[in-house]
DNA sequence: ATTGACCATGTACCATGCCATAGGGTCAAC
DNA sequence: GTTGACCCTATGGCATGGTACATGGTCAAT
């Protein structure tokens, strides 16, 4: 007596667009859901919430590959959830690179602007010389 | 008497790879080199040096598109150079504005990962809770 | 019995920055 | 005259995260 959702009402649930379920599903992040007489899927619930999950884990800058790695480490390992903690401390310290390079560009970027006082002929432009030193 | 150079030579004198030199033709990003009557491109030493100055914009985190950006405002306007401090303020603004998501980002992944002391049970983790939340 | 809303599959497309491959031409050396 | 290195164009592929479209089936209401 499960109210069963047809994609349209799962995915507007969701909030996402129809194609990205069926996208989600060949991606194998959610499971093929059942079909009913007419061959329309029909979602659970707990899909229509899977799916608000991955749009979480998406913010929290996951890919949907580290979201698979992390939904396969709830499939298979009912244990403990190490499996969890590598992801999320691998995001980290691939966060934190990104950081760095980020700040590095950031740098270079302010230290070319500062290069340069503004309106001077172009082709004595330190920008310009920087770049092609 | 310049030496001009085909594309083999060009491409690695530039220390990219062949295709690359098509496509940035194709993009605008170099001009399209005389032919030889081979029907060959002829490149100039001095595209080899452009070609080099867009692969060090790019380590600056410039697109394609803003470097082509940089090299319009260096063909059109012969006066001076505020479109180049335009180009690259507006691309410290995009970092600036990369790093403050990427900081929020960090936090919260570890907020995430110290919500949980490894080895519980896989149903209880903060981790999946705070996703699922 | 037909309309309209919904669903199905398969395919192609968007941007980004290239790389690879197919099928052919050019050219110097042997 | 043939080999091999080089070049040409055009097309398709990679990863990323989807969206859109063409063509057709399902189903309830009118």
């Amino acid at each position: 007596m499960t109210p069963l959702l047809r994609i349209g009402e799962a995915s507007a649930r969701a909030g996402v667009n129809i194609q990205t379920l069926r996208y989600y599903e060949r991606r194998g992040l959610i499971k093929a859901p059942e079909r009913g007489s007419s061959g329309y899927r029909e979602y659970t619930p707990e899909t229509v919430q899977l799916v608000k999950l991955i749009k979480r884990a998406q913010k929290f800058g996951l890919s949907l590959n580290e979201i698979k790695h992390l939904l396969d480490f709830c499939e298979n390992s009912k244990v403990n959830c190490n499996g969890l903690h590598d992801v999320i401390a691998s995001k980290i310290a691939d966060t934190k690179e990104q950081l760095a390079v980020l700040n590095e560009i950031e740098k270079s970027l302010k230290l070319l602007l500062d290069s340069c006082s503004t309106k001077g002929p172009l082709d004595r432009c330190p920008i310009m010389r920087s770049l092609n030193d």
